[in-house]
DNA sequence: GTGTGTGCAAATAGTTTGCATTCGG
DNA sequence: CCGAATGCAAACTATTTGCACACAC
């Protein structure tokens, strides 16, 4: 059960019809505790080292079934690397990407539905969702550079 | 030379020292023409029609290049979707994606620099880059999903 | 027990690389 | 000419699918 993400996904697949099954709960488990926003590779990596069995399809089809649920996000970064996060109810937030080391931090701030009316008046679109991420240096990186550069 | 955006990059490519050949030639109109934002099976498609001996390496190795140079654009649109557009100067654009046909529009408002600083200074990331990219139904396929509901 | 879910392996799709040949400058 | 660029095919990576077996309910 592990935490409170994790339990809540879990109920959700079991309201949805869905069997909870060992590698499922691997999963969710994993996703519930990474504190980082893991891609493919790292899941699978990660969930072997508690449940050594794990096939890749069982990951790629969990994955799946967690998206299609809308109990997990995908986000794309660096044009095409997808990571993924668990969702947690009212939480608006972007991805802040570090050009240099790839740590990934959260901001809650997003200007765009200040914009959001005014480009649906401008494009009669009618504006259902968006994305974000933002690049730049973390601050750690930020002083390797200063380093780097003598 | 097709037009101003073909023979810009054209000169580009010439300027940082690379051959003009005919692939390239081939691959930059085609991108300077295109008015929507095509991918990579698109973009193949279109130059064999003109250019029939071409290989698929060398679109890759080609847009790769023009990446570099910074004469080409990538957006990533639903996930895991990459589709290219040739560099204007000065323009700021993001894109709005229909979720039902998969048209693509551009649009000039970015409230993104507003808020920039404040992110900055929340931080302490450098920020020196964003995406965005906006999702709903275009005027047209608004008028589909009425119809579709009777 | 029943049918969904799983693991494995094969199939498929997407992209990169090695190398002999071609061609732009 | 000469070296960069190309086309082809093979290699490599990522993802999906078919199917016999296992397990949650």
């Amino acid at each position: 059960m592990i935490n409170n993400a994790s339990k809540a996904a879990q109920e959700e697949l079991k309201r949805k019809g869905y069997k909870l099954t060992g590698p499922r709960i691997a999963i969710i488990n994993y996703l519930a505790e990474s504190q980082e926003h893991p891609d493919m590779q790292q899941i699978f990596a990660g969930i072997r080292a508690e449940y050594p069995g794990i096939g890749m399809a069982t990951v790629y089809r969990t994955l799946g079934l967690l998206l299609e649920l809308d109990i997990l996000r995908a986000i794309t970064v660096n044009k095409n690397q997808l990571l993924y996060e668990l969702k947690k109810p009212d939480d608006h937030h972007h991805h802040l990407v570090c050009t240099g080391c790839s740590q990934i931090i959260e901001f809650g701030s997003c200007s765009f539905k200040h914009i959001s009316s005014e480009i649906e008046t401008v494009t009669r679109y009618s504006i259902e969702d968006h994305t974000l991420e933002a690049y730049g240096l973390c601050p750690q990186c930020q002083g390797d550079f200063q380093v780097e550069r003598g």
